[in-house]
DNA sequence: AGCACGCCGACT
DNA sequence: GTCGGCGTGCTC
């Protein structure tokens, strides 16, 4: 249902002996305290902790916050207002939720509110909304005042419909069709035709599916007969009776009748008419009503409880998890690429969940696909929830709900199902653990899910599996220190061996002038035979667009975005030049608008291009291409992947999606276009990262028996990091990385906080990032402020960028006392009159 | 985050 | 002479 409420009115000083509560709020906005509102007398045994209340915020605004504490102490230094409304009469946010805001909070400084805002499905944020309604006084009659033409239509729009109806701003913008129609209506209040008000209401909206049934006059054996007489010569009409009443046996179970039948399974059924449907509703003869839904519908636990067997391998790797679990609260499981370790998560959240716990099991986006939400469906049954970022607010809220009524007690879920209402979890598996897109970059709270999952399970006592092919050097690290246990599972599941992994050098294939396009010999002639062998292939390159940048040959002029210190790219589909940090996008110019000169090439080359080549170079190819621009639609990428498939592509060229999760059986070859663009990238996780995708897109190839092969192409095949990923040695990965690490004061010996500091003005963005840094130095020691610098892509939206990082050891205290001081030292600069309009983000453990 | 209060340019 | 720009401060 939902629910709508006006405001009441404050209620009157209540006697001197009587009890009077005070209520911090938590508001959802980036302030850094609570605040303090009175709750009415009358309505003390109302306030919820976790629950919602409306307040009046300032002057105007009217919101909906989250009470995060109950208790009897009057603000000292101003009167507190009064709560308005109360939402819930049980907690939407939970006691074990806000202490982990809390944390999260103080962690990652940032505001409760920021978190909140993060946490709650829009849907259960209340929004204000004003609305306008007829004067109760107002006779059109009587009414002395002329009315403009605008005017009349809204008075007409109000005083058609029940007594009091009243409209939002929104719809009397629609109804007039302009946009400014607030004079019309400040004019009408003058004259006293209408009047404003404020009005909450809950966007959540429950699914609602209309269905039909026979009018209960009809529902006896002899008044059928006697319908059907005189439906005689009605054939459209009989047909639809007829179809209901297979469907719904009237005749031999009279009760059937109540439940009735989805209205749109008579109306869209290919040979009935929808129209005569509506004809027996007017008729009296079915009767239509609504029935609320869940928008998860699941039958029963038929499909639940499915068995599979564990691999021999696969079962040693359970044990050993169930071993360590007992002396180690998270587990390290370093599985190989197609080990089958979704196994054995199934099978560890079935044990949970025996034992009566809680479960989430987190994926990053591009892995939670229909694949697996299946499978998993297939064994957990209504017990499964899922929380995708595609979902619509109305399905996160049901997911939310549920897991607060206990209806769902796994969850399988994106970054943001950590901030699901768990109050008893007993597992909580991360796969992928390593991936960076668990971390929130903008806005904040700039958390990782993995982190706050694993602080989650913490407060819980939840055991956590932390899974991975290609584990991120910290956690690996942690495993080598004892606080995490170990197991490994290294052979493939099914026989599938390790692909074959070559590398070929492009400098060679340029130097002789043998180089297709982007493609060496090599690879060419690898994918024509592959491709005649009816096999699939997949190739990898990390930038989408048709060019990095144009360029003019005869000026060299080259379109830069008016808003970022970025070169536009090329994006041919779209005939488009477009920033890929702002969204700004123009048309491609024909000549050059500095020379006139036609003589315009593209630079470098993204997937677009690739796809474009191999449509010429493979003409009997099917090629279909996968990132962000042709993903962008809700079931797009699902398209994409379900064609790949069923082998009616060919070929997929993509962005780091193709790296994940995707299980194709008859892939056998992989491709990496351009490796040296991944590696000389100038970050610390530079090699991390470069590691981690050649060895998750390698092992897309060969599955199910098959030995697939990958072809890396690189400018500099001698560099150490390919030795490693061709041997698909982690453990020499690792021992080379962890040296690195250490020798420069990294993580995980190290913790990084990142400063940016943004400002419209150059010279100030530099001014305060330099008093930045002198206060954090001051605070902190020279040897932990690195900076200030500006990055390399220093403008971003009109903002000039400068960045700050601090280097503090690992200690507990230290950490925290720390971050005392970074915030001082940023409220500092932020108060400081020169810098008022600065910006300035703070990101603990960047990646 | 909004929104109000407060000081400097282009208009009736 | 005013209307209105957005810069700064506050919201229990």
């Amino acid at each position: 249902m939902s629910l709508t409420f006006d405001f009441v009115q404050p209620q009157p000083e209540p006697a001197a002996d009587r009890v009077t509560l005070f209520a911090d709020v938590i508001l959802p906005l980036p302030l850094p305290k609570l605040y303090t509102y009175r709750v009415p007398f009358e309505l003390n045994d109302q306030v919820v902790i976790g629950g919602r209340v409306i307040v009046q915020f300032g002057a105007k605004k009217t919101l909906s916050c989250i009470v995060a504490a109950v208790h009897e102490t009057p603000p000292a230094n101003y009167q507190a207002k009064y709560i308005l409304e109360f939402i819930d009469d049980a907690p939407v946010v939970t006691q074990p939720q806000l202490k982990l805001f809390r944390w999260m909070a103080d962690y990652y400084l940032c505001t409760l509110g920021e978190v909140i805002n993060a946490a709650l499905p829009a849907a259960l944020k209340l929004s204000s909304e004003s609305r306008v309604q007829l004067h109760p006084a107002f006779e059109t009659e009587t009414n002395p005042y002329p009315l403009s033409e605008q005017e009349q239509k809204i008075v007409e729009a109000l005083s058609t419909g029940e007594e009091g109806k009243s409209m939002t701003f929104t719809e009397i913008g629609e109804l007039l069709g302009i946009a400014s129609f607030h004079k019309y209506i400040k004019s009408l209040m003058q004259k006293d035709v209408v009047f404003l008000f404020e009005h909450m209401s809950d966007k959540y909206s429950p699914k609602v599916v209309k269905k039909v049934r026979l009018a209960h006059r009809y529902v006896a054996e002899a008044a059928l007969e006697q319908l059907f007489a005189q439906l005689a010569g009605k054939a459209k009409q009989l047909d639809v009776l007829m179809r209901y009443l297979q469907r719904v046996p009237v005749y031999q179970n009279e009760h059937s009748n109540h439940k009735g039948m989805e209205k749109a399974a008579l109306t869209s059924a290919p040979h009935l008419s929808p129209s005569a449907v509506n004809t027996l509703i007017k008729n009296g003869i079915l009767e239509q009503f609504d029935v609320i839904v869940s928008r998860f519908p699941m039958e029963d636990d038929e499909v639940a409880n499915m068995h599979f067997t564990l691999s021999e391998a696969q079962m040693e790797a359970h044990t050993d998890i169930m071993r360590q679990f007992q002396t180690q609260d998270i587990v390290l499981l370093h599985g190989v690429t197609g080990a089958g370790k979704t196994e054995i998560y199934i099978d560890l959240i079935r044990q949970a969940l025996e034992s009566g716990g809680q479960v989430l099991y987190l994926l990053p986006e591009i892995a939670l696909t229909a694949q697996i939400v299946t499978r998993l469906m297939r064994v957990f049954g209504s017990r499964l929830g899922v929380y995708h970022s595609k979902f619509s607010d109305n399905e996160r809220v049901e997911v939310w709900n549920g897991v607060l009524s206990g209806r769902f007690q796994v969850v399988v879920g994106v970054r943001s199902s950590v901030f699901l209402p768990f109050d008893n979890l007993s597992l909580l598996i991360v796969d992928e653990e390593h991936e960076s897109s668990y971390k929130q970059y903008d806005p904040a709270p700039r958390y990782n899910a993995r982190e706050v999952a694993l602080m989650m399970a913490n407060f819980q006592g939840a055991k956590t599996l932390l899974g991975s092919a290609t584990p991120s050097v910290e956690t690996y690290y942690q495993t080598r220190t004892g606080r995490y246990g170990l197991v490994s599972l290294t052979k493939r599941f099914g026989e599938a061996g390790l692909p074959e992994i070559e590398l070929v050098d492009t400098r060679k294939s340029r130097e002789q002038k043998t180089m297709l396009n982007h493609f060496t010999p090599e690879l060419m002639q690898e994918m024509e035979r592959k491709l005649a062998a009816k096999e699939q292939v997949i190739l990898f390159q990390n930038r989408r667009g048709y060019a990095p940048f144009i360029n003019c040959l005869d000026c060299g002029w080259i379109p830069k975005c008016k808003n970022c210190a970025v070169s536009l790219s090329y994006h041919k589909h779209a005939h488009e030049l477009r920033c890929h940090y702002c969204g700004y996008h123009d048309r491609m110019p024909v000549e050059c608008p500095a020379c006139g000169s036609r003589n315009i090439k593209t630079v470098g080359f993204g997937t677009e291009k690739l796809e474009d080549d191999l449509k010429i170079m493979l003409p009997e190819a099917s090629v279909q291409r996968m990132d962000l621009d042709t993903t962008r639609a809700k079931n797009s990428y699902q398209q994409i992947i379900s064609d790949f498939e069923k082998q009616t592509t060919n070929v997929l060229v993509g962005t780091q999606m193709v790296t994940k999760g995707l299980d194709f059986a008859n892939v056998s070859l992989v491709g990496i276009i351009n490796a040296d663009s991944i590696i000389h990238y100038p970050d610390f996780r530079a090699h991390e990262r470069a590691f981690q995708m050649f060895v998750q897109v390698s092992g897309r190839a060969g599955r199910k028996g098959k030995k697939g092969k990958v072809i890396i192409q690189t400018g500099d095949p001698q560099q150490v990091i390919f030795d490693k990923v061709i041997r698909n040695d982690y453990l020499e990965f690792y021992e080379y990385e962890i040296l690195q690490r250490r020798e420069h004061g990294y993580p995980p010996f190290m913790r990084v906080i990142r400063l940016t500091v943004k400002h419209m003005d150059p010279v100030l963005a530099e001014k305060a990032a330099i008093l930045l840094t002198q206060e954090l130095v001051d605070r902190l020691g020279r040897e932990a402020v690195l900076g200030p610098e500006a990055p390399y892509i220093f403008r971003i939206r009109n903002f000039y960028l400068q960045e700050i990082t601090v280097k503090l050891s690992r200690e507990h205290t230290v950490v925290r006392a720390a971050k005392a001081d970074i915030l001082e030292s940023i409220n500092l600069v932020r108060d400081h009159k020169d810098f008022k309009q600065a910006r300035i983000a703070a990101d603990v453990d960047p990646m």
